[in-house]
DNA sequence: TATGGATCGTACCGTACGGTACGGTTCTGT
DNA sequence: ACAGAACCGTACCGTACGGTACGATCCATA
């Protein structure tokens, strides 16, 4: 029967240039605009092959969501020497990626629909979600912050308790707002002055020595 | 044709029972539950009825919003005068607060519709959600900083960049894994642990004088 | 060239929902 | 007691969606 090696979790091209499709009626319309007969006619395949290869609805949008996770690999860093402005550099890369993710267009969409779907009682979608997206951001970070703690840079007792934190600080309501949709949140521009301003608050909450140098005038 | 006074943002005791009724139907199976004909079964009341106090059916959710938001009113905070302890205590009360509401059923739900519902184009529904449940909340904790500050028990020069550093200590990355349905994340035994905690947080950001008291064991 | 699998386009089916219409009933004001 | 409004329960309509079936077409392989 499968004598192919393993191309279980995977997709085919075409496949896969469907589920973009299907991401794209997702961002464009959210769930309601993404229906069988309109992905099949947006992406000029049938519907019979739609259920062939998912199974279901519900086998679809698990789909979407596999594929666009495993667009976004979580890239490693390089293990190159630690010093406090490098670390720093990398914790502020962090929060403007993390910020960047969030606010995109695919992130919002997908998140949408899995917490539309959340109230449903055999939903897997949002336990997808977070397996497949969150766990790899997590993951870097936690890496990132347990070199930091090795280097004598900060210190915590807690690693989880100190990155909730620290994503609390980037974060803080955005994401909720960004995907209620509130006009004027959504704001790429100001990133950049959210990524610094949140370690910079990091720093002082977990920075192992109180240095007070130019971080006042920040606060 | 209205010689009543302003019975227009409000709503009878009948309809209120309806929308108690359309809050418990969403809580229970989401967006997908709440049918017109299903409400009208549960609340023994006809379509029609439906039809003539709210219009149509984002007339009804919008209108379960206002009730809701009518509902929990902001307990204004007692004018006493505030030392430290009482101001870290409201704090720490409206800590609580916000993880007890963010985390309850109905706001979870009523979250979970606004935003599956933020992707079609004409949909207030985020934009009421903020309105009339989150803006209350913004006023009592600006009310609450802007009081510590005056007493000259915290420093801060942007207001909303102080509350919103206390919402994102506080709600870290707990309110989209609870509209998620992630499993494990609702444990309202855990709120009174995580409110002291970001309160202490909080107070090492913006404490006006660096009283390192009984702080560093809990950090 | 022949053959079989995969896919496309379309048509079809059952169901469920939003919204409307209507007759019968209860409530209210005079 | 009576009139009118509000309301209930039910039936009805049009539509749209999920899922299936089927003939036609493309394509790889022998």
């Amino acid at each position: 029967m499968r004598h192919k090696p393993e191309t279980q979790d995977t997709f085919t091209p075409r496949q896969r240039a469907v589920l973009d499709k299907a991401l794209g009626l997702l961002m464009e319309g959210g769930e309601r605009a993404l229906t069988t007969a309109g992905l099949a006619r947006a992406a000029n395949c049938s519907k019979e092959s739609l259920y062939k290869w998912f199974g279901d609805r519900d086998g679809l949008l698990a789909a979407m969501i596999a594929h666009q996770a495993s667009k976004v690999r979580a890239r490693i860093d390089s293990g190159e020497r630690l010093d406090l402005d490098r670390f720093r550099a990398h914790l502020v890369d962090f929060a403007n990626d993390l910020l960047q993710v969030l606010g995109g267009d695919v992130s919002l969409a997908l998140n949408r629909l899995a917490i539309g779907q959340a109230s449903r009682e055999g939903s897997r979608l949002g336990a997808l979600l977070i397996e497949r997206g969150r766990h790899g951001i997590d993951k870097r970070a936690g890496a990132l912050l347990e070199a930091g703690r090795q280097r004598g840079l900060i210190s915590y007792n807690d690693r989880d308790s100190a990155y909730h934190t620290l994503y609390g600080l980037i974060v803080r309501d955005l994401h909720v707002r960004m995907l209620l949709g509130e006009a004027g949140v959504r704001r790429p521009e100001h990133y950049a002055a959210l990524a610094e301003e949140a370690v910079d608050r990091f720093f002082v909450l977990f920075g192992a020595r109180e240095n007070e140098t130019t971080r006042a005038d920040r606060l």
